[in-house]
RNA sequence: AGGGGCAUAGCUCAGUUGGCAGAGCAGCUGAUUCCAAAUCAGCAGGUCGUGGGUUCGAGUCCCUCUGCCCCUGCCA
């Protein structure tokens, strides 16, 4: 056994309401893996949300929902910190030391606030600094390790600058932490066979009932070779759905029914269903039970939010000790 | 900084002299299909950017604020 501690992780989930498959298979379930060998922080990111978000019933529920999916899924919170970011409030005051050593400029290269301004949306001063915030989690709890996606690399490279920054300014204080691309993830293909999101409406929800989500399932798009036809599985949305979450063998077996003709896409979607609800019917139990009792899921996030303000205090008090206060 | 234009359904936009808020596309339901698409039938969809004012009555007229676009000026 390594004597090392474990390396420290830190991720936040913007709340925004029921995942979906794609958020399964791209960011939940390797964070989930991920606590097994790592000490694992993850914050509901309500304050970010707070810039799009101004719906005050929707964002309680989306919070709850958020941390009623990951305990759902296998998230154990007795050994990784589940928790609201608004609960630490120390955040927000290292979110001022920062954008104090922070130049214009840095902010202004964002590309998610380029981005914005380059299809003219409203843009307020709280999604400007975006950054600077995120930069504050992650700095608050000394995380080593930040798993994101390619997107997410360059708010993780500000966050180093930020940290050196205040480091060559106050004297060494901030650990700086190492971004860690996730490897790539195939893209997770929607109901009309573009990249999943719920943005464009083509997401599978989790935790759908049963009813809804074979009615979805069999709304998938497919073309319009005939029943008795040979078919291509590599260029079919629902194979390549199948295959990301079944095992080797079965996918090898459900590519040879495709080839062989005589075997429909109502016959495959109907495969992928009962995949599906094998893969995530217990999970939707639990995850009702929690939705049932969300006074329970808020004792998770409040002791979470206890235990990581902890850390996020000796943080603050060493920074505001650094900066002469 | 000054002048002008714009803001109406998820999207693109109509909306007459001030008089019951509309269309196309998207969406949802049903028929059809192995499933989907296409087609057909049906349904739903709105703080008319914000806050005031005039009026019996405001999407429409007046003022405020916010956001976006154009022109001019200023700074470099």
């Amino acid at each position: 056994m390594d004597p090392k501690p474990p390396l420290r992780s830190l991720t936040g989930i913007k709340p925004t309401g029921m995942p979906h498959l794609g958020n399964y298979l791209g960011m939940i379930r390797p964070a989930i893996q991920l606590t097994e060998d790592c000490e694992a922080f993850y914050f509901i990111a309500d304050l970010h949300a707070l810039t799009t978000q101004h719906d005050r019933q929707a964002l309680k529920e989306h919070t709850i929902q958020v941390a009623a999916t990951w305990l759902a899924l296998g998230l154990d919170p007795t050994r990784t910190l589940l928790f609201r970011q608004s609960d630490v409030p120390e955040v927000t005051e290292l979110c001022w030391y920062l954008s104090c050593v922070t130049p214009l400029g840095l902010l202004q290269r964002a590309h998610a606030f380029k981005d914005a301004v380059a299809k003219g949306r409203e843009i307020t001063s709280g999604t400007f600094f975006y950054p600077v915030l995120m930069a504050a989690d992650i700095l608050a709890y000394d995380s080593d390790v930040v798993p994101v996606g390619k997107d997410q690399k360059q708010h993780v490279e500000m966050t180093r600058d930020m940290a050196i920054a205040f480091n060559f300014h106050f004297g060494d204080t901030l650990k700086v932490p190492e971004p860690r691309i996730g490897e790539e993830v195939a893209t997770i293909p929607g109901l009309d066979g573009e990249k999943m999101s719920k943005s464009r409406g083509n997401a599978i929800p989790l935790f759908l009932d049963p009813k809804s989500l074979k009615k979805l399932v069999l709304s998938i798009r497919t073309d319009s070779t005939p029943l008795e036809a040979p078919k291509d599985p590599e260029s079919c949305t629902v194979f390549n759905l199948f295959r990301l979450l079944a095992s080797p063998e079965a996918t090898a077996e459900l590519a040879e029914r495709y080839r062989l003709g005589g075997f429909g896409y109502g016959h495959a979607k109907l495969a992928l269903f009962d995949l599906l609800e094998q893969h995530f019917a217990e999970a939707r139990d639990r995850f009702r039970r929690h939705m049932d009792h969300p006074a329970d899921v808020e004792d998770v996030l409040d002791a979470g939010g206890r235990r990581a303000r902890e850390v996020a205090v000796r943080t603050v008090s060493r920074v505001r000790d650094a900066v002469g206060l």
